[in-house]
DNA sequence: ACCCGTAGTATACACATGTCTACTCTAGTA
DNA sequence: TACTAGAGTAGACATGTGTATACTACGGGT
């Protein structure tokens, strides 16, 4: 076992792998089987106990693999799409709200959007099990989840610093647009994933989403931080 | 049978409300047995024949009753509150932004998110199980309950449209704005209720959001209908 | 007074489930 | 080479489950 440890032992993989199927495609964790996720995986049904001690066991195991198979790539999506496009996208300039360029907002939006949704859409069992967990009834599994999702509002926040999108948003604010804005995602990837006739017009709205809460943040943020003689004056835009 | 059929039958409404406790303090609704819920009942497990074919109709008949029970004292609530504050209201006023008393709907947002998080507080099983099926396993489930939260939408657009509040906004922004809301808010009132000591950050959340939300759709829609040009000279506010 | 449909109960059965104990196989270590 | 721990299997058992069939109680309409 010199090269195992760090990797499953097989059938724990494999017992993984049938709860995810099978959550997907049934019920919720809690109400799938031991038996029941044994069979799915070929095999005998006391080898779960090998690896589990009971189903939030393997819940959180499974959850552990989900997000581990999401957040580095999706990080890297979000860096590799916001280096190509402000890089280029320097030049060009719209109309501009509290210092910041809504066409380029805008394409950056539409863009990582995108990139996102179809990235949901190529690992659909990872993200239906997530949401559904999500808001499941197990409270280990809600917080295992939440703790997730956190970690990802992070990174967002983090890229968008680092990269300058949004200068002069204070960071409560970039933080809570990034909250809500990764939540959305997660949810409306759902409806991206289940309804594929649709998900043209959930991109469109997901963008509109997206760019609404940006500008209104930025609106806010400049009617805040400029004095409010000057903000009245400046009357109706 | 006068007075009845049109109240449900006893045993009906005992194993409706049997279900709806199981599955809040326990496991999705999926996840429960038949026997199960007739014995939270105190009734034989074949009472469950008598009026369910399945599981999948028992969720119908409970959503159908959690939906009856939110949606009306829903929507009286919002009409309340936006004709006590409206009224008083029409005397100060603050930043405006595309036409919008920002100050105004601030306090508007407040009030109303306050209600609705209270409203949710008390009536923590309908909320519950309307979101965790909601993103649940069962296709029809999920159906019935996005029906639902379309109707909530409806419902609000429709009041804010009636009010006047947002008068500017045109009816498809209005509508995505109150979509997104509505959404927010459900998932919102799952945080809130489960934790007690941080109702008021929540609270507070929901409202920075909703201002946001609003702010941006108002910037937007004043962006779009300015022609360009004004809207380049006015530069930023 | 009678009937009948509705709601609820009792019993029964075949089967699935969680989990215990004991066995086997295999790969790595001493 | 022998030993051992980890991973998988086999069989067994008590308990729980869905559901079929058949029974009872009752309230309203004729």
């Amino acid at each position: 076992m010199s090269v195992a440890k760090s990797v499953a032992a097989h059938g724990k993989t494999l017992l993984m792998e049938a709860a995810l199927a099978l959550v997907v495609r049934t019920r919720s964790l809690q109400a799938l089987g031991i038996r029941e996720i044994g069979r799915e995986a070929g095999l005998n049904p006391n080898t779960f106990y090998r690896h589990f001690k009971n189903m939030d066991e393997l819940g959180l195991a499974i959850i552990e693999n989900v997000v581990n198979e999401l957040r580095e790539p999706l990080r890297k999506l979000r860096l590799e799409a916001l280096d190509t496009l402000l890089e280029k996208g320097q030049i060009e300039s719209g109309p501009s709200i509290a210092g910041f360029d809504l066409q380029q907002i805008h394409q950056v939006v539409r863009v990582t959007v995108r990139l996102f949704l179809e990235f949901a859409a190529k690992r659909p069992n990872a993200f239906m099990l997530g949401v559904r967990e999500l808001h499941g009834a197990s409270p280990v599994l809600r917080k295992a989840l939440r703790e997730a999702m956190a970690n990802f509002v992070d990174d967002m926040a983090e890229d968008l610093k680092t990269r300058n999108v949004l200068p002069t948003l204070d960071d409560a604010r970039l933080h809570q647009l990034c909250k809500v804005t990764i939540r959305e995602m997660f949810i409306l990837s759902m409806d991206y994933i289940e309804h594929k006739d649709q998900r043209e017009q959930i991109a469109l709205e997901a963008e509109s989403m997206i760019v609404t809460l940006v500008t209104g943040a930025a609106t806010l943020s400049s009617l805040q931080h400029n004095e409010a003689g000057k903000v009245l004056r400046a009357g109706e835009i």
